[in-house]
RNA sequence: GGACAGGUGGCCGAGUGGUUAAAGGCAGCAGACUGUAAAUCUGCCCGCGCAAGCGUACGCUAGUUCGAAUCUAGCCCUGUCCA
């Protein structure tokens, strides 16, 4: 690897975050040199933004780590159009009130990883709606559109996929990529942004947005994208069967989050602690290293980590207190879900599915039927059984991670 | 506007009148093995019901038929080519 002068090359460098640079070089002098503000793009369509997002918000991190200013770019705009980046579908319109609830809540995540404020090196964050909605037309046209070639927007991998796949794309998606680079430039002019940065997918948006500046106002701006995150088996980071790993607290419990790192795939546990945790990289480096089933303490390490800086010391801690109770002692932890019982009995079936182990009672049953529910440890596999209360808790299992607590009303 | 092709379960994809709640694959859940890992093997995988069964489902709406995802008509949507 090359040897970078700057500390935010180094130090993106050694963590893994360095996919594509537009010009490593020229970055890396700039960056030695000057505080340097960057940015990264997020999409408003949801109230919370999840694992996925999460490589992106430490690279904003790492960023003020290194001396530099992150500036939070959200798509209010942008997300009126929809990226069609990887995607075969069009998105569904939101609302104006929808985009900007979504906005405030995704911000409570930025607050707890980025010191925001006034100061040099301070996160701010701003939304291209404030731009984007302003612009006019005929405007747009003709300031921007003259830069671009239809030619060129055609070889895009965003819009080559959809015609490959014969999937429908519309005129309204194919300016997405305009805006987005005009993003860029804008936020140049204004905001004296020199770099922005996102996954490797959004390769092509953002050199859209350097070669933009660079036409309209002859400036020169920096690209940066990360390598595409995949879990070592070849998914998504971030998606879970249950759905997507949130990283609001109200979309999704800590407990849950935790359980997620927890249960990371081996191969991943030193690139996870790389990407998202601030521990040293020599502590990682040991960690990393552990082998059999010693790496399980480099897991709750990196849950505990990650746990601390998305949803906070406390529940970082109640969550590890939890897993400790719950699965070596066989106990119960204060983080599972819980269902108030106010009869004195209850039906297996019914436990099952309050507590969201079962989306149907059809679904229930066959968990027992396959052996999978258990009851304070005990396999039950007869679905008309029911649980004595007793005004005790009872444990109630759905296979060997799910646990969850009935508690007398 | 015209011609042709197409719209099937979370996704991909078979299925051209009954034996089809719909092959197969992926994803998912559970069991075994383990380390709350991976890989592998096994079972499950629309809803309600103990069950027989009932309900709902193959773009939408009407129809043909004892019977339709499958046939007919109209409509909606998509792609390709033509204007």
């Amino acid at each position: 690897m090359t040897q970078y002068k700057s500390d935010l090359l180094r130090l993106l460098d050694e963590r893994g975050y360095i996919h594509q640079l537009t010009d490593a070089e020229g970055l890396d002098t700039l960056a030695s040199e000057q505080v340097v503000p960057g940015y990264i793009g997020f999409d408003a369509t949801a109230p919370s933004l999840h694992v996925g997002s999460l490589v992106q918000i430490m690279m904003l991190r790492r960023l003020q780590q290194a001396g530099h200013k992150p500036v939070v770019l959200m798509g209010g705009g942008t997300t009126r159009i929809g990226d069609p980046t990887g995607r075969d579908e069009s998105r569904k319109m939101l609302t104006d009130e929808t985009i900007a609830a979504n906005i405030a809540s995704i911000r409570t995540v930025f607050a707890k990883l980025l010191t925001f404020g006034d100061g040099p090196t301070d996160a701010i964050m701003v939304n291209n709606n404030d731009w984007l909605g302003k612009l006019g037309y005929i405007e747009l046209l003709q300031e921007v559109g003259t830069h671009f070639t239809v030619n060129r927007m055609l070889t895009f991998d965003s819009v080559k996929l959809r015609l490959d796949r014969e999937q429908p794309m519309t005129f309204l998606e194919f300016n997405y990529m305009i805006l987005q680079g005009y993003d860029f430039r804008h936020l140049n002019k204004h905001n004296a942004v020199r770099l922005q940065m996102g996954g490797s997918d959004q390769w092509g948006n953002i050199v859209n947005g350097i070669e933009l500046t660079r036409r309209m106002d002859q400036r020169e701006v920096f690209g940066l994208t990360t390598p595409l995150l995949t879990t070592a088996d070849g998914k998504k980071m971030g998606k879970t069967a249950a759905g997507a790993v949130w990283l609001n607290e109200d979309a999704l419990p800590a407990w849950d989050f935790w359980q997620y790192w927890r249960n990371a795939d081996d191969r991943d546990v030193g690139k996870f602690l790389r990407l998202f945790t601030d521990l040293p990289l020599d502590e990682i480096a040991r960690l990393e290293a552990l082998q059999g089933s010693e790496i399980n303490a480099a897991k709750v390490v990196l849950a505990n980590e990650v746990t601390r800086l998305v949803r906070g010391e406390e529940a970082a801690k109640a969550a590890e207190a939890t897993a400790a109770t719950t699965f070596a002692g066989g106990g119960l932890g204060a983080d599972l879900p819980t269902l108030e019982v106010a009869e004195s009995e209850i039906g297996i079936i019914d436990a099952l599915v309050g507590l969201g182990f079962a989306a149907s009672r059809g679904e229930a049953k066959r968990l027992v039927a396959g052996g999978g529910a258990r009851v304070d440890g005990e396999a039950v596999s007869d679905e008309g059984y029911r649980i004595q209360l007793a005004d005790k808790e009872i444990r109630v299992s759905s296979g060997k991670k799910k646990h969850g607590v009935l508690r007398p009303a």
